[in-house]
DNA sequence: GCCAACGTTGGC
DNA sequence: GCCAACGTTGGC
């Protein structure tokens, strides 16, 4: 099966790429997801392998990709944060026998070598289809496209050789 | 801080 | 099943 590609939102104020770059394995699950697109998304789609593009909301002037993360468990699994009760993702409606909420971990990859701000999206006439530019979009989780996610990462600054790499 | 866009909830 | 009310996201 191919590697799929995908764009995973993050404020940086709360959880930023460089916060997973610190984590242990640099890897850390993705709790918090309450949407059920972005969870289907998860669910049915995300592979162990896929690449994301780490992408920073609500970052001022900084909004934009930062760098490529990989999916680091086989698949989706229950997130445990929905029977908290004391996290804010407390969910009291969903069923511990058949949960409604799953995460994936992610492994920090590699950082752009230069920010590739929402405006430079916007402005790339190639990546007008790509969700993330789109008016309204807020799926924390969104598949990308090959051809989207190969000229992002050339926006990003990657060689050739480093985009083969992955 | 504002507000448009959108998803979810719940009354009917 | 409709839809108004509400809460959240996220750019600006």
């Amino acid at each position: 099966m191919a590697k799929k590609f995908w764009l995973i939102k993050s404020e940086p104020d709360v959880f930023g790429f460089d916060d997973l770059e610190k984590c242990e394995n640099q890897t850390e699950h993705w709790d918090g997801i309450r949407n059920y697109q972005a969870r289907n998304f998860m669910r049915d789609d995300m592979k162990k392998g896929d690449i994301a593009i780490f992408y920073h909301s609500n970052a001022g002037p900084n909004v934009g990709a930062v760098g490529l993360v990989t999916v680091a468990s086989e698949s989706a699994y229950p997130d445990h944060t929905q029977f908290d009760e004391s996290s804010n993702y407390y969910d009291a409606k969903s069923p511990k026998d058949n949960p409604r909420w799953l995460m994936v971990d992610f492994q920090w990859k590699m950082p752009f070598k230069r920010l590739v701000t929402l405006k430079e999206l916007k402005e790339t006439p190639e990546l007008e289809d790509m969700l993330v530019v789109k008016r309204g979009q807020r799926l924390s989780i969104q598949p990308v496209e090959k051809k989207h996610f190969e000229i992002v990462c050339k926006l990003g600054g990657l060689t050739a050789k480093e985009l083969k790499s992955l």
